[in-house]
DNA sequence: CTAATATGTTAGACTAATCTAACAAATGTA
DNA sequence: TACATTTGTTAGATTAGTCTAACATATTAG
C-alpha cells in the first residue's frame, strides 16, 4: 500500500488521529484514550497502539495510564491538516457553489491531499480567508490559529443585539435546519424574549420578525456583541 | 484503516491497478503481469495476488499463466477513475491557473476522492470539457470514452500543415520542454523539412519560423490534418 | 529441439491498522 | 475503606498490501 508519503508524512490514519486529538483538546489540554476511541469510532486498544506510534514520532506526549496531549510538533501538524480542511470547505462554497452543509464530507477527503501548491493556490484565489464557511478560523501556513472565541447566543439576555459569527459544531442536519430558517453567518440577531422554562429564545433578524429557537440551538450559535 | 469505502468501492490501491491496466491496454486488449508490475513499480508476486483479488470482484479476466484483461465492469470502473483524473487536471488548469506540467501529480491524488457531486460540479463549471489539458479525452459519467485517435506528427511528410491536438504521454519534463518552445495544444504546425538521417523535423508555427524537433519528440506530438 | 531467458506462481514473512478477550489500574460511590 | 465502574493495557488474531526466495511454465534463440 502506498498511503504513507516518502518523507516524514503521516498516513491518512495518523492524520485523522492528530486531527481528532486537536479538536478534542480545544480549551483543555488533556485528552484521554476513551474520548479518542469514541471520536474516531475505533477500539481503545487500537488507539492505545496508535498513540504509542505517535509518541514515537514526537507528535504526542503520553505516559501509561496518564492523559495524553499533542506536542508542539503534533499540534502544528494537526493545525496544518485543519488548514487544508477549512480552506477546502471555503473554496467549495465560495468558488464552486456548494452549500455549507455539503462541504464537510468532501473536505474530509481532500484534507489528506499532499500538495502545498494546491492549498496555497486556493488560499490565494480566495484572498486569504480568515474563517471557513462555518465561522471556524483557518490556521496559517505555519499552523498558527487565531483563537477568537465567540460566545454562545444562549449566554445573552433579552434585548441584546448580536452578530451570528460561527457555529459550535457543523452537523449536516443542523446546517440544513439553519438553511430552513434562512439564518446564515454574518446575520444580525435581536433577542426579543427568552422563555424561562426551557431557555428557548425568540429572535428577530432580516425578514424574520419572530423565530423561536430551542436552548440547544442557541448554545450552538456563536455570536459577537454588536453594541 | 478506513480507505475502503462502505459500498463496493475499490481501495486506492485497487484503483491504481485498474487505472494502470486500463492505460496499458489502449490499443491491445491483453496485458501481462510483468508490464503491470513495472508500471506500478511493485513486485510480480504482489501483482499476481492483486490480480486474483480483482478477478474475484469481476473486474479482470484472468487464468493462470495467461495474459489478463479488464472485464466490461473493470473497464468502466477504470474509465471513471480516469474521468476524475482528467476532469481534475482540466479544472486545475482552467479554473485555478496551474500549468499543464503541474497538474498530473495533484490529479493523481484527487482521482481517489469519492464524491460524484464534486466531479460533476467541476464538469458543469467547465461546461463539460471533452479533453484534458494534454488532449486526452475525458470519459463520460458512464465510463464511455471517445477514442479519437490522432496521429503522431512523425507520420507526416514535408509541406504538410497539421494541428497539434494531443500528447502521446505527459511527463513533466516533456511538458516543460514544450513550454520552452512556446508550443501549446491547438497550435497549427507546418512541416518545413525533415532530416532523412535522424527523422528530425523543422517546423514553423505562430511566431516561431523555424524550430527543430527530434524524431522522438515528433512521435509524442499527436496531430490532426488541417487540409 | 534443446537450452537459455523471460515470465508467472507459491510459500512464507512483514507492517499498518484493526479487532476481541482478558486483565490491570484508576476513579467514584456507598 | 471497599466494591463497582470506568478507563487503560496486553496478548493474540485478522486483513490488505507488500516483499524475497525458490520453483514452474512459456517463449525465444541457436
Amino acid at each position: 500500500m502506498l498511503q504513507r508519503n516518502e518523507k516524514g508524512m503521516a498516513s491518512q490514519t495518523e492524520e485523522n488521529y492528530l486531527k481528532a486529538l486537536y479538536s478534542l483538546s480545544v480549551g483543555k489540554t488533556d485528552v484521554n484514550i476513551s474520548e479518542l476511541s469514541a471520536a474516531l469510532n475505533v477500539s481503545k486498544p487500537t488507539v492505545n497502539s496508535m498513540v504509542k506510534n505517535l509518541k514515537g514520532q514526537g507528535l504526542v506526549k503520553y505516559e501509561k495510564y496518564k492523559p495524553l496531549s499533542l506536542t508542539a510538533k503534533g499540534r502544528k501538524a494537526a493545525a496544518l491538516i485543519v488548514r487544508k480542511h477549512r480552506l477546502t470547505e471555503m473554496y467549495l462554497v465560495e468558488k464552486m457553489g456548494f452549500g455549507w452543509e455539503e462541504v464537510h464530507e468532501i473536505a474530509e477527503q481532500l484534507e489528506h491531499v499532499n500538495s502545498s501548491v494546491l492549498f496555497d493556490r486556493m488560499d490565494e484565489i480566495m484572498d486569504h480567508p480568515m474563517v471557513d464557511p462555518h465561522g471556524s478560523p483557518i490556521p496559517d501556513k505555519h499552523g498558527n490559529i487565531s483563537e477568537t472565541q465567540y460566545e454562545p447566543l444562549s449566554k445573552f439576555t433579552s434585548g441584546r443585539k448580536v452578530k451570528f459569527t460561527a457555529l459550535a459544531h457543523s452537523s449536516t442536519e443542523f446546517l440544513k435546519f439553519l438553511n430552513s430558517r434562512e439564518l446564515s453567518l454574518g446575520t444580525e440577531l435581536e433577542i426579543k424574549s427568552i422563555e424561562p422554562y426551557d431557555g428557548s429564545m425568540v429572535l428577530s433578524y432580516q425578514n424574520h420578525a419572530s423565530e423561536t429557537f430551542t436552548q440547544a440551538v442557541c448554545e450552538s450559535l456563536l455570536v459577537e456583541r454588536v453594541s
